[in-house]
DNA sequence: TTGAAAGCGCTAACAC
DNA sequence: GTGTTAGCGCTTTCAA
């Protein structure tokens, strides 16, 4: 049989199709005796409501879409992606708002992101790792759509409100323990420059270090693995007297242990090693690693009130940047 | 300005919507002259489909769906959701599709999944980390909606079609591989059993082993690093003579490599370690872990193409299962 | 408090 | 080839 729609309820409760409608959206003007009979019907028939049809006269979508702006090959190499996406769709759910996930590599990518928005297909967009300069985000802003982003938007802080955790804090709390130790020739693997986490990070130790931080003990990654044995690498041939390295990631921090390691350098009696995020490999290298912890799940949860708000109507509803820890292991 | 409709695009270029239609559905029927001003007033106006409409009428909803049937707190946990999600994505993208993500953790969960497919909005269905017995198979494939699943489901095997590696022969590799080495009392850690992982990896490691293949040298893991610590404490208490372990993953496997050097036993000298996966970590642990490579993109991919043919009309799609490639590195 | 009716933007059947 | 038109299932005035 086919689906029952609003008509067959309202024939089996005895009602008007508006009359139907007006229980199904808890409209008070409803008596007593109309709503039993209609909650009656749906119940017999299996009633279940069309979004499409609502969705066309309403003007709402019922959905978020949430943009990956990572080029493909790199998605998901960051762990904290999980928690982000798991919450996300979570707290939606309680709104009956559905999570659709987009990636937005490149032009073409971003192309379509924008046609599904432009379409009136999303009541709200959620950027997740987005790097500077990306045209999508003035894009997006221009179509009046609530946007937030989980982590700032560099260049965009004001105009894109996001749930952050204190970056420069963090970075700061690292920087300061290794100090503390004894440490004296600390160099640092920060994220992309195009990136809050990459930035942010980097200033926090420079905060700390002062012109200690010489650019000679500084060298870039790009998130992976990878990138952290290389510029480890790089660290380790420009300044062989390093003895202390603070990675932007846990990630990369694995990455450079195994530089390390390869160079024959001990950890932490040779050199310390400190990374950020306290994700769940700073847990599977050994040592295992001294690290700051973002509160991820907080931040996601932060986020996606602020999303919400803006959906609801709110006009302007402010960022925020919550606090990290220090969470010391074996690496130093 | 609202957003312009088929009815603007057809005042714009002079000519009928039902032949604005046409050009946007590609049908043979439209002049050349039509369709360039069409296609030049489409430009013009800056037209982008409604697909909410255009859903109401053609009772396509445009999207699916990927269930993660993952109780809440693992989800995301186990790396290999990463490459599947992100090819998922883009081989929908590049029809036109969407990807809504739910979760179905729980009975409220499953219940909500299954409203959503019973309100026709997802042409199809893409289900991740299903365990035996999970109704919502059961209740989905009643929907009559194309279903399929990355991974076999335990006792739906011929009911929903899937993509999988071939668990059992990758854990006949490693196992015979193991056994090749000279070790002569190997353990396992499997996953769950109430999953094909699970199931067919520790099947893989009797065939091989026979009787040698005890009760008291199987522990059961919940895919987690920490089950995987627990999992190997009991085995060693149990058999302080083990000199091999074969763990279903490479998160288990680097869980219990943290037992294996805590109690003080070397790898691989004293111990042989096996994953399965070759995820991320299998890289990151020190020694890094020799273990089975399932080729998860590809799996990905294949799974999309059975969900994909299914959408289109297919009656019936044949499951796939890919040869696995042992990986030696340093932990054997 | 309720029913009737006008669309929301689009596709597809039909007539020309 | 092309225009016309009848809905798709729902919400929301407008009257009553």
């Amino acid at each position: 049989m086919k689906r029952p729609t609003i008509h067959d309820v309202a024939a089996a409760a005895g009602v008007s199709r508006g009359t139907v409608s007006r229980v199904l959206n808890g409209d008070r003007y409803v008596s007593t005796a109309a709503r039993l009979a209609t909650e009656r019907a749906i119940a017999e028939t299996g009633y279940v409501v069309n979004r499409t049809a609502r969705s066309l006269v309403t003007q709402r979508s019922g959905s978020v879409v949430m943009v990956l702006s990572e080029p493909h090959e790199k998605i998901f190499e960051d762990p904290n992606y999980s928690t982000s996406i798991r919450t996300s769709i979570r707290r939606l759910a309680e709104r009956d708002l559905s999570l659709v996930m987009m990636i937005a590599g490149d032009a073409g990518d971003r192309d379509r992101v924008l046609r599904y928005v432009k379409g009136g297909h999303a009541d709200g967009v959620l950027l997740l790792s987005t790097h500077a300069g990306d045209p999508l985000v003035d894009a997006l802003h221009d179509v009046h759509i609530p946007v937030v982003s989980l982590g700032a938007v560099i260049g965009r802080e004001n105009v894109i409100p996001y749930a952050a955790c204190d970056e420069r804090g963090g970075a700061q709390q690292m920087t300061r323990y290794l100090v503390e130790q004894g440490r004296k020739k600390i160099a640092m693997i920060t994220g992309p420059m195009d990136t809050p986490g990459g930035i942010q990070r980097l200033e926090g130790f420079t905060d700390v270090l002062g012109r200690k931080a010489s650019k000679k003990l500084i060298e870039h990654g790009d998130w992976t693995r990878l990138s952290g044995e290389s510029a480890m690498a790089r660290l380790l041939e420009r300044s062989p007297d390093i003895d202390a390295v603070f990675a932007a990631s846990d990630v990369m921090a694995s990455g450079a242990l195994t530089t390390l390691r390869a160079a024959g350098r001990r950890v932490p009696e040779d050199v310390a090693l400190g990374g950020f995020d306290d994700s769940d490999v700073a847990m599977s290298t050994h040592p295992a690693l001294t690290t700051v912890r973002q509160p991820l799940a907080e931040i996601a949860e932060r986020t996606l009130s602020i999303l919400l708000d803006l959906i609801d109507g709110a006009e302007h509803v402010p960022s925020v940047a919550l606090p990290t820890q220090l969470i010391v292991r074996d690496s130093t």
